[in-house]
DNA sequence: CTATATTTGTTCAACTTTCAACTAAAAGGT
DNA sequence: ACCTTTTAGTTGAAAGTTGAACAAATATAG
């Protein structure tokens, strides 16, 4: 409940930049890549949404051209998802509204020991979580 | 990232049971009304989800059987929202084994005192994220 | 080499969610 | 009483998401 009321502040907080927190994640983790570009199923994996979800999404970002599509020369099969200048345009402008935004509603809100505390139980269920899913994905 | 992680670890618990995590709260929240009922608003605000995706969702719930709506004597714009015999059923049986899920993939990794500084920290955002909600909501 | 299996990304159909428009009943104001 | 505003809930179209089926390219095994 907690978290579902603080995704909806965040979400609409970004929504001045006309972004949602999902694409924002995408340009995120596009920023973040060497040469600002990832395979798509990299980015897919990385942003943990599925491939097809990924696929329509990129159409989308792509008309409003935050990002496009090239193709790979080393595999013929796949695509770079590559971020235009004008998406790291928006990305940089919508960057610090968020950070302010998560400050505002949750950093700010907590002592430094909360904070570490916070991080130090979220490694560990994270790290949990991902053995988990590994383990279920081996069973398949 | 971690949070998503772990509502998609719950949400894929919970499909044994056929039901959705947003249908699984609706259920929750009926079960503990007075009576098994509420008003279809209250439901709403009480899930914090849109009153227009309450009315679609409850429309498919209705067909599985889970909930029914009835007719409101006292404000006759309006409707109860009730569990049935059926959906309380399904609940009980599905609840331990969602209980159950929480404890393996969260709360058996953390020491007590990691839930104690767990439940602070969320009472403490919450709180927050309600009164700017409210604030906000003055606004308009 | 060649046949088979796997991987990459897209597409289609079913379903869910959102947003704005709408009906009907209740409340308020004059 | 009468007219306006608010509240309750639904609806329909548009947008988003999912999962299975698919085509094309590559990797693997015999």
């Amino acid at each position: 409940m907690t978290v579902r009321r603080m995704m909806d502040a965040l979400e609409n907080d970004l929504a001045t930049h006309e972004l949602s927190l999902p694409d924002y994640e995408v340009l995120v983790l596009l920023s973040e890549a060497e040469g600002r570009r990832l395979r798509m199923t990299e980015l897919a994996e990385a942003g943990l949404i599925s491939k097809s979800r990924l696929s329509h999404r990129m159409k989308v970002m792509e008309k409003a051209g935050w990002v496009k599509r090239e193709a790979c020369k080393e595999d013929r099969r796949g695509l770079w998802a590559v971020m235009t200048d004008r998406g790291w345009k928006t990305l940089v402008k919508a960057a610090p509204d968020h950070t302010e935004s998560i400050r505002n509603r949750f950093i700010d809100h907590l002592t430094v020991k909360d904070q570490e505390d916070m991080a130090r139980i979220f490694d560990r269920v994270h790290s949990q979580l991902r053995e988990q899913f590994l383990a279920e994905q081996e069973k398949k």
